[in-house]
DNA sequence: TATTGTTATACTCTATAACTATA
DNA sequence: TATAGTTATAGAGTATAACAATA
């Protein structure tokens, strides 16, 4: 009788939800913004800089940057083909098979991402109206908020 | 002697700070991901979804749906003849001046809109697991991080 | 002249399907 | 045969520049 995809018919949310919704909407939007600008300040779009970010941590293979971008691996190849054009990321074989390319930071492309991460602004601005005391409970809430799986 | 367009030099921000950037990092990531998956289900683009619930709220000139995008007003053209294409959404001359044509939803659009709107679970999935104490204190904080801009 | 919307063009990101070289 | 990466293709979003209609 209940219907399987469909989610509960869901009541009409209240005020304080809707409102704590749309600030988070906002948050969204802004750090999108952001994100986008920092990376245009080094001639790089949101999914160059968020590869260039990844392998910055660790190299991968090819298949595990398309898993945490959550896009076809086909797609990876092109993006991975842009930054190695400038010379900021490389293609380096696998050790123990040979089907598989680990995609590595070069010296240029770590830099490059350290300055992305530093021109964050939203790292630190926003959080700085807040005090410490403020960011632990609003850290909590998004805590409970995300749950578990997190 | 201070350069000019660098943002002052930053100190590493503390773990707790880190750590909140990092929470919101996953809102914003699974805020988008809903989002996308609930404007599938309507076979339509986030674009798309973002200008039809743009539309459904009041009918606006073509430039001013660029602005809303942040966006070009070259881009608008394809989104608009996209969903007009389905019905969804219809251009009107505006009264006033005839350069400019107003986009407004169809009924079809109206409802595709309200349907999506229904559809975001995010809207009220995550938020269910704080207390409407916690909710306010959430908004509260939210708002002071966002400062007066909002 | 300035503005609105469109067209033309080019680039990037995206998914799908077919291919290659390994395993 | 299965898997990793690539190529080919097509659709969508984006910016830039040039254009027609209107102001």
């Amino acid at each position: 009788m209940a219907p399987s995809s469909t989610p509960p018919p869901s009541p009409t949310p209240d005020p304080l939800t809707l409102e704590v919704v749309d600030l988070i909407g906002t948050v969204v939007v802004r750090y999108h913004e952001e994100y986008d600008e920092a990376a245009a300040r080094h001639s790089l779009t949101g999914a160059q800089a968020r590869v260039l970010a990844l392998l910055a941590r660790e190299p991968l293979p090819m298949r595990r940057i398309a898993e945490r971008l959550k896009c076809e691996p086909s797609n990876v190849t092109g993006i991975v083909d842009r930054l190695a054009a400038r010379d900021l990321v490389e293609r380096r074989p696998a050790p123990d098979d040979r089907r598989v390319k680990l995609a590595a930071v070069t010296p240029a492309g770590r830099e490059t991402a350290e300055r992305l991460r530093e021109g964050l602004d939203f790292a630190r601005e926003p959080l700085s109206h807040l005090s410490p005391q403020e960011r632990t409970t609003l850290r909590d809430l998004l805590r409970r908020m995300l749950g578990d799986e997190q």
